[in-house]
DNA sequence: GCAAAAGTGTTACTCGTACACCCATGA
DNA sequence: TCATGGGTGTACGAGTAACACTTTTGC
């Protein structure tokens, strides 16, 4: 990140420089899932951190982001620095929060940090690692050049597109060992020299800044959310069966929902499309495929009519179909 | 608010610099309340606009805010140049939403601005305007030191505290006239050589950067809000009936609501405490005065008890009483 | 056939809405 | 006494949780 030069002590007299960072989920299976053929252990929330490269908290683990550079929208800052880190571009990325503490950066200069939180499906898992061309040399996260990262570590015949809930993660480059216990705070994907590893984020690594406390604010989020938009379906693929949906949202919200009753809801909420499609694969009885369509939401208006005549009237109220306003605090 | 030096044309290709922009609310009888004698017009919602000084957008109205100081927090930020501006502290103060688009400042420097909002309540709008002895001058919003403001025009024999169903805006210096018609952008409280006006919502006039956008945002959030948290209480005294707790909610919610149903929610949603006094002055059978604490909140957690066995053992959701974390977008 | 997931039906309960009705006060 | 807002009671309907039950597949 480059910081305007002065010395330790004026650095923090300079006014503050603008960041973005991103909590980026995705769905994994669990860490400790060694024992591939049983039935698929309840996935769990994993995303991208980048090992720091400069000061201040050199070496440590961040957040993926980087200071905004002047052409560029906050947003655009945010995909541009993530697709750097993950190489990837998400599904889906909104705004979570502003962090501007005196004494976040220590030592550097102080740092206002707009945080966004990114969500990313199978496909965009699925995909090969992009080669990483367009990033800034003078971007935040300083990744290598090099490569593409692994996503398959066992050959495998049919070319069939990985599910969330396939045995083996599809970023992971994990050997045997007793992986069960060792590796606690240590990260998948860690192949030598890359500077960008996956966490669960129930086994967080410390962290620079105050990015723990962005990743819980970000965590909150994407609970509450779940709970009444259409968001668990952002980390499947195209299409998907209900059951997948509601493994997803047990997944994000930790706690078991009932099929019937989860059944009924998601497609009272509308933006499921029957494709027509059955999910043959299944051992059981094959499921009706769905892909989500936006275009097809209820709006969640529930609003009331106009009850007893108003003692005077009352502004009608202009209508606030554009953007849900439910705030954060 | 004090940019670096640099040419138009340099200007643009500057890190940005970052702001903060506060959307203050009260509530105050409508503008075309004339008619003193009558049944008190519903309020309606009003806020406090800066007349900018300085390039950009000499001359036009733009909300209070200005640069974060290098030792100030961003609420800081906003505290102090919403003092500046209306010269009181705000009820409540909230982050809203961070802006950062490229050309919203036009030629200048590059501007991320950190929006908040903030409620004023009866307590603060009786108050005399603060001297405003604190202000900075190298603050953004150029206030002149001089006076405070004028809080009643007519000499009023008791001094029994306004409330907010009082006839007369407490701030307005209005002189007669067919005010019915002619002040359609108009603000009250134009004092001569005065900066700082306060505007209805629905009257407001043309607006320095993108901050048309930015009121939008607020008022949505804070519609949203009142719908689900305790939000209108914050625009009334220290206790209140729940009668004008309701009119309050209809006001910002420009729909009329069922008292009795009102009564229950209210009562039911928690942090109101019944004072045991009652409100004496009405026409009518007195109401019971309420005060409302935060200690007596009920949790809205509706946390849903586990159900059936699940499939596999689910993470227990870890405890999200901290913050709720409903989202903007 | 059996196990297990997909999918349907049904019931009990909660909560929001509508509205009838009584209460207490000033004028 | 009357008008009016304060305050209580209650019936109805929508939505949710719980769970019984049928359907359809692989093994």
């Amino acid at each position: 990140m480059h910081y305007q030069r002065a010395s330790v002590a004026e650095r923090r007299y300079l006014p503050p420089a603008v960041a973005v960072s991103v909590v980026a989920f995705a769905l994994r299976p669990p860490a400790d899932a060694e024992h591939v053929g049983e039935a698929a252990a309840a996935p769990t929330i994993w995303l991208p951190l980048v090992r720091r490269t400069r000061a201040p908290f050199l070496g440590e683990w961040a957040l993926p982001g980087g200071p905004t550079e002047w052409d560029e929208t906050l947003s655009d800052t945010a995909l541009r620095t993530l697709r750097a880190a993950a190489r990837r571009n998400p599904r889906h990325l909104e705004q979570l929060y502003s962090f501007g503490g005196i004494e976040r950066s220590a030592d550097a200069q102080r740092l206002v940090t707009i945080a966004y939180w990114a969500q990313y499906g199978e496909l965009e898992l699925e995909l090969d690692a992009e080669p990483n061309a367009d990033a800034d040399p003078n971007a935040g996260v300083e990744l290598p050049r090099e490569g593409r990262a692994r996503v398959d570590s066992d050959p495998d015949p049919v070319p069939r597109p990985r599910r969330w809930d396939d045995p083996l993660p599809p970023l992971s480059s994990r050997d045997g060992g007793d992986a069960g216990a060792a590796e606690t705070a240590e990260a998948l994907e860690q192949t030598a020299g890359e500077n960008v590893a996956w966490f669960s984020i129930d086994r967080l690594p410390q962290l620079a800044f105050d990015h723990a406390e962005i990743i819980d604010h970000a965590v909150d989020r994407l609970r509450a959310k779940t709970e009444y938009a259409a968001v668990a379906h952002r980390f499947l693929g195209g299409s998907f069966t209900l059951g997948q949906l509601r493994a997803v949202t047990e997944a994000v919200l930790g706690q078991a929902i009932d099929p019937a009753n989860f059944r009924r809801q998601a497609l009272a909420r509308g933006g499921l499309v029957d494709t027509g499609e059955l999910d043959s694969g299944g051992a059981h009885r094959p499921a009706r495929l769905y892909r989500f369509s936006e275009s097809d939401q209820t709006p969640d208006v529930t609003r009331r009519r106009t009850p007893t005549a108003p003692p005077t009237a009352l502004a009608p109220r202009p209508d606030t179909t554009k953007e849900d306003a439910r705030s954060n605090s």
